[in-house]
DNA sequence: TATAAAAGAACGAACGATCGTTTAATAAAT
DNA sequence: ATTTATTAAACGATCGTTCGTTCTTTTATA
């Protein structure tokens, strides 16, 4: 799959004279590391300020104070740019949401945990979480193809949900369905807290931890 | 608020010689009503298929058959097309939600029909659907300030939630987050329609119409 | 250890194409 | 005869990307 040649950097394929092979590390000049964040953190300042359609490459340059040239040493070009950045964004959610799920913990208490964390999450990561929600509706990402990865990333989360399901707490349903529930219902109210209408304070959180329980419980 | 020439294009002010004024309208040369129509086809097919960054004036034109400067007469620039685009097409999603909705009928059957309502209108207006779920995460939309006219446009919708509250049948909170329980997850489900994950179909319906009842009963 | 050769990072400038919009002229309806 | 819809053409600006070159680091040679 890895058509990218960015990827095989630092690896290099060498013949011997007597026609063995061998692999080895390259020695080369490291990419530095601080400019593909910087132009990260520029591309996800500039999509929630000015929305996709206004969101140049120069511009990005400008921001991550790097000259438009050097965004193509590390990507490929545009979209390559904003389909890692997705998965990247994407990644450190999912890891977020299934921090300190144990797997004999109540499925209650789990799915609880998981909403309080989602919640942490987005209103500590406003950025990420705009980004993700335009980015997510993008015909570009069905473009990209990413759901293999993406599958994989909330194995950890349906594996929980499949748990529940077989004790019996939960409904004999799709794990993406029960999800839905849980999500849909955070996001929403982190979307209202970022508009201005009304705090996600913790009695809105407990609010919709007992609706949401009460919609996926058997 | 009407700050658009558009709007007032059949209207003529005049004073008389007395300084009476008379209004009438004048006798100008019709817009062509097809014509704004096809812009705005045309604008909901080129979204959903190459995405917001990709959609210029010039490719609307060109499939909606008219001149690139014909789009100015009908309204006053790419923005303003776009939100009343998105009026227009939320106005038709709402209108369809709550056809059928009586008021003395049992708050858990008209819920029901609500969601299947939706299910109905997304299933069978794809792009318009696409179109709202790239528009609504839009940073445009903030920017354009429609939230006035939403609300008043979802008001029957709001009233109904109210009176299952005031029954006592529905969960004391806000009826916007009541509605996001029902909201959500048909969406969701036509989402995964479109993109061939599984049938949208009477079964799914009824399942989820469950759950959101599950979720919003008191 | 000193130095030249090599390789890739980084850049400014420029590419052709296209952007959103305007203008000036024409076509059509009243 | 007006008036306005409609347009082709053109506006300056900016688009995503590439090119040729310069820096900077690493490798090879001495």
């Amino acid at each position: 799959m890895s058509q990218d040649p960015h990827d095989l950097d630092r690896v290099i394929l060498c013949r011997l004279d007597d026609n063995r092979m061998i692999v080895y590390y390259s020695l080369m000049r490291h990419k530095d590391e601080n400019k593909s964040e910087a132009i990260f953190q520029a591309t996800l300042e500039l999509l929630n300020e000015i929305g996709f359609s206004d969101t140049s490459m120069s511009k990005i340059a400008k921001r991550a104070q790097v000259s438009p040239s050097t965004i193509y040493v590390y990507f490929a070009n545009k979209e390559d740019m904003l389909g890692k950045l997705y998965t990247r964004v994407k990644e450190k959610m999912s890891l977020n949401m299934v921090h300190g799920l144990e797997a004999d913990q109540p499925v209650q208490q789990g799915m609880a945990v998981m909403m309080r964390n989602l919640r942490d999450f987005l209103l500590e990561n406003r950025d990420y979480f705009l980004f993700l929600e335009q980015f997510s509706n993008s015909p570009l990402l069905a473009k990209l193809c990413l759901d293999e990865s993406m599958a994989l990333m909330f194995k950890p989360l349906h594996d929980y949900i499949g748990r529940g399901k077989q004790q019996g707490v939960l409904k004999q349903l799709d794990a993406s369905l029960l999800l839905t529930y849980c999500y849909f219902p955070v996001t929403a109210l982190a979307k209202e807290h970022f508009k201005g209408n009304g705090e996600f304070n913790e009695d809105r959180l407990s609010e919709i931890i007992k609706l949401s329980w009460d919609a996926i419980k058997a």
